[in-house]
RNA sequence: GGACCUGUAGCCUAGCCUGGACAAGGCGACAGCCUUCUAAGCUGUAAAUCCGGGGUUCGAAUCCCCGCAGGUCCA
């Protein structure tokens, strides 16, 4: 599509007397295809030319060149709009990505690598959906950073010894038989033990300090537990497709002289002093933090560390690691406390990851939490999705292998549980709500995925046709219906969209960009008959849809949904 | 009290970074379309003070300032 943009700008920029990089800058596209693939708009020109932008419009149309990759200019009022070359158009989206197949749209990046943290749940519960919007936000990521040649890989940082950890750990103590699925209950049950007798609270920070001390038996404990979470954790999200390269335990930085030598480096900097309490702080002055005292808190009176600084040893691991990009993804409470973390690396002259923060999904009763229970549990997400998925297959294809029905159900349902939650920017909070988590019509995986799955069953009826098709000799002027060339215009705009998304490592982009190509596809498929008589016409519609067929799956897949054959 | 994010038809959202033509989708509502490649679909209709108020600009949903409301944080 760019280098009919760049056609068009170099057809104003000798018209006009301009630089073409400027015109590149104008222009724009009109409000209805119907008016053109791109418009001039001649309203900074009215001023130094000292007429008025209809003229301007008018006069340039007189003087622009058309012909070639450019059919037709035309002056509508202020604008000058252009009307690209249909059948060029179509011919060099289609070869272009059947040409480049799994490739189109890539930018094919070389020797590049990337690490991306996700994820990081504590290792308390069941995961709710309100968690889920990390793992699916990160793992579009990491999908999209593969997909344009980062060497990509995904690391899952686990707080095993927090004091929520500790008080778990706590609740659990003396618990012979204990699985995956009581943990949430126990959290919840301790949790509002210690909201009563503020006391115990004292046994879970008495846990850590044994912690602390390496005590055999705590290490044990705790070791008991966060495994048990994290295997389980670890098996939800497998179930939905995501997986991690690696699991880096906050407990490596409690025992480990890591801290201690960020430590140093700290005090390098003559920035660190003893607060009134006794804690090693570091100030951070001139950070324009918004805090009543600008500082990082870095060990306890007692010289152990605290959070942020084992957190500090770990982002400098990563960044170690990462020869490249580093991404974190985090929920938009930690945005102030990754400012300092930030903040405390530039002092010693480190870069902190780049950061990608989203909002809270909420309930009616506010935000998800598991400490009060006000949660919708991931697991029970995917259960309902899958059911629903299970029933629309079978009400449609009575004839199915139940091992067929199984993994057709997870892929729609779980694709519409990644695409609801993924195609809505990270910076807005979402309601949750089951009907419209639940929707397979209108802005969903499963209209995508029908989409596909009608693609998939034309060509099989299409039959020995479209082995035989090739890219090339096929009369792509026969594509002219409204509906072909709207096809063949976003088809060529997904390279465009794919880097983007990840220029602003906004994966919401490529859902939408999906949705979009699902749209016009299903436009193209109620008018335009792909199976038809004229064969020179069948040809070029299959050229068509294979292309559509695999920017769908590409779409999709960069989502982590299946492209799914049949539905 | 301070800082950041968000506010677009009854509901959910895209567009905002990088200003341009009557603000675009979806759900819901209403009217149509299955003897023809899967109706999880398509076509059409009704529905919007783009939170409010100023400003910049030939032109503002978009940029700036002041408010209001929701979310988040201030260890």
């Amino acid at each position: 599509m760019d280098e009919f943009k760049r056609a068009v700008a170099e057809a104003i920029a000798k018209a006009a007397g301009m630089p073409q990089e400027e015109v590149m800058q104008l222009i724009a596209v009109p409000p209805d295809s119907s008016m053109g693939d791109y418009a001039f708009p001649c309203f900074a020109l009215s001023k130094q030319m000292r007429k008025s932008p209809v003229e301007i419009a008018s006069e340039l149309q007189r003087k622009v060149r058309t012909g070639g990759l450019i059919e037709k200019a035309a002056a509508q009022g202020p604008y000058l709009n252009f009307f690209v070359n249909k059948a060029m158009l179509a011919e060099a989206a289609i070869t272009a990505v059947l040409r480049e197949k799994d490739g189109y749209g890539s930018l094919k990046l070389k020797g590049k690598k990337a690490l991306i943290e996700h994820t990081s749940i504590n290792p308390n519960a069941s995961p709710h959906v309100g968690r889920a919007r990390n793992a699916i936000l990160g793992d579009a990521l990491a999908r999209l950073l593969r997909f344009h040649g980062y060497k990509t890989e995904v690391h899952y940082y686990v707080n095993d010894i927090g004091k929520q950890i500790a008080m778990l750990v706590l609740g659990c103590e003396g618990k012979r038989k204990l699985e995956f699925k009581d943990l949430l209950d126990e959290y919840i049950r301790i949790n509002a033990e210690i909201e009563k007798s503020p006391e115990l609270e004292q046994k879970a920070f008495a846990l850590l300090k044994k912690l602390d001390d390496r005590d055999k038996k705590t290490i044990a404990e705790f070791r008991r537990v966060v495994q048990l979470c994290v295997t389980g954790q670890k098996r939800i999200m497998e179930g939905l497709g995501i997986k991690y390269d690696f699991f880096d335990y906050e407990s490596a930085y409690l025992w480990s002289r890591k801290t201690e030598e960020v430590m140093q480096k700290l005090e390098a900097t003559g920035k660190v002093f003893v607060d009134d309490e006794g804690r090693r702080v570091i100030n951070l002055e001139g950070f324009s933090l918004a805090m009543k005292s600008p500082v990082f808190v870095l060990t306890r009176a007692d010289g152990t560390s605290l959070y942020g600084l084992r957190d500090m040893a770990y982002n400098i691991e990563k960044t170690g690691r990462a020869k490249g990009r580093n991404i974190v993804v985090l929920g938009e409470d930690h945005k102030l406390y990754f400012r300092q973390v930030e903040a405390a690396l530039s002092l010693i002259g480190l870069k902190a990851p780049e950061v990608v923060h989203y909002a809270f999904i909420l309930l009616p009763e506010g935000k998800m939490s598991t400490r009060s229970g006000n949660l919708v549990l991931l697991e029970d997400f995917m259960r309902q999705a899958a059911e629903k998925a299970e029933k629309e297959v079978l009400a449609r294809n009575k004839s199915i292998s139940s091992s067929e029905l199984k993994k057709l159900a997870e892929a729609i349902g779980y694709g519409a549980i990644k695409y609801h939650i993924i195609k809505v920017s990270p910076e807005k909070n979402v309601m949750f709500s089951w009907e419209q988590a639940l929707s397979f019509e209108g802005e969903s995986a499963p209209y995508i995925q029908y989409a596909h799955a009608r693609i998939c069953s034309i060509l099989k009826k299409a039959g020995s046709n479209n082995k035989k098709i090739k890219s090339s000799g096929l009369n792509y002027s026969l594509l002219q219906a409204r509906e072909e060339t709207e096809l063949a215009k976003i088809i060529a705009d997904f390279p465009n969209a794919a880097a983007k998304a990840e220029e602003q490592l906004r994966p919401h982009i490529i859902a939408n960009y999906t949705q979009m190509l699902a749209d016009r596809f299903n436009s193209f498929y109620h008018a335009c008959p792909v199976i038809t008589e004229d064969k020179g016409l069948m040809d070029a519609r299959i050229a068509l849809i294979k292309a559509v067929k695999q920017v769908l799956e590409t779409g999709l897949g960069l989502l982590g949904i299946e492209a799914v054959e049949r539905m």
